[in-house]
RNA sequence: GCCCAGGUAGCUCAGUUGGUAGAGCAGCGGACUGAAAAUCCGCGUGUCGGUGGUUCGAUUCCGCCCCUGGGCA
């Protein structure tokens, strides 16, 4: 979400303080007209990353999205990129036939895919339609063929940052609460002035929907802010399961200031 | 002070003609390979306000007390 230019606020960006102090990459690059994906970020990654190194500098990346993280250090199936008319299509038959009539399609056309995704779960049966379509091959093959990582992952220090549930949940309401103070709504309000279509990914970052449906007079302004928070709070939860699970094997630290340290004293150690 | 209504899950409430209770939301656990701040799967977590009584058995019936809201004084 941070890649989106027009979601500074919403999307906790770095002030513009902290981007003169270091240099920050890749952060508001993208119009919210457009729809980023994992495979576009791995690529804008691997170059930023080859820049910084080239002049002899430390990248370091930041972020809450393990399927970025994973795609970088594991490497990503090399799937084609998949025509505009193809996932607009599919994603078009989701509405029109509904997610048990949209996998019984996928049944027909790639039983392997079929067998692992839930006829529930439309985003996954979309995609794989959308690969079986577009390349006449399954996405379970392509995703047998993963690439190479972006670099040698043993070569980096993993660090993940994950404070206890009840101090978590309140810095996420206060971190909301700091968003409207900085213009949380103006933002929003810019961002509708655009008039995107509801499924961009930008569309989808927390507190738009709700702040929009209180600028529409659906809601009170409480209950927006009610639930823009409960919606990142339950993304922090779903985060956790990822860490648990995926990164399990990094450093872990409760909170910024210790993984900060140990980084500090990483490079300072010969 | 008196009258009425109500105290059941974190919240809003339903329910039990007496056999220790269930919905929504919240919450918790899990899955995850190209829109991932997405998408999807699973799980009631409880001194039924307190205390006596009746009863084989009380959250349910009765008494008293406490609390909340409204009304009358």
């Amino acid at each position: 979400m941070q890649v989106y230019r027009e979601l500074a606020i919403l999307a906790a960006r770095p002030s513009q303080a902290d981007m003169d102090r270091v240099l920050h990459r890749l952060y508001g690059i993208i119009s919210a007209r457009d729809a980023y994906s994992v495979g576009s970020w791995l690529q804008d990654a691997a170059r930023a990353i080859a820049e910084a190194g080239g002049k002899g500098r430390v990248p370091i990346l930041v972020g809450g999205t393990g399927l970025y993280f994973k795609a970088l250090l594991e490497g990503l199936a090399p799937v084609p990129d998949i025509p505009p008319e193809v996932r607009a299509h599919w994603r078009a038959q989701a509405e029109l036939l509904g997610t048990g009539e949209l996998h019984r399609e996928l049944v027909a056309r790639d039983p392997a895919m079929a067998a692992r995704v839930r006829p529930s779960d439309t985003q996954r049966v979309v995609r794989a339609l959308e690969v079986i379509d577009a390349t006449g091959v399954s996405l379970a093959e392509w995703q047998g063929a993963n690439a190479p990582p972006v670099f040698d992952p043993d070569t980096v220090l993993k660090f993940v940052i994950a404070p206890e549930r009840e101090p978590l949940y309140a810095a996420i309401d206060a971190r909301f609460d700091r968003m409207i103070e900085l213009g949380a709504l103006e933002e929003v309000r810019a961002l509708l002035a655009l008039g995107l279509d509801d499924g961009l990914p930008a569309m989808r970052a927390h507190g738009v929907r709700e702040l929009r449906g209180y600028l529409a007079g659906a809601t009170s302004f409480e209950d927006a802010v009610a639930k823009a928070k409960t919606e990142t709070r339950r993304y922090a939860k779903r985060q956790m399961t990822w860490l648990r699970r995926h990164m399990a094997d990094w450093e872990w630290f409760p909170d910024t200031d210790a993984a900060v340290d140990a980084t500090i004293a990483r490079f300072l150690t010969p």
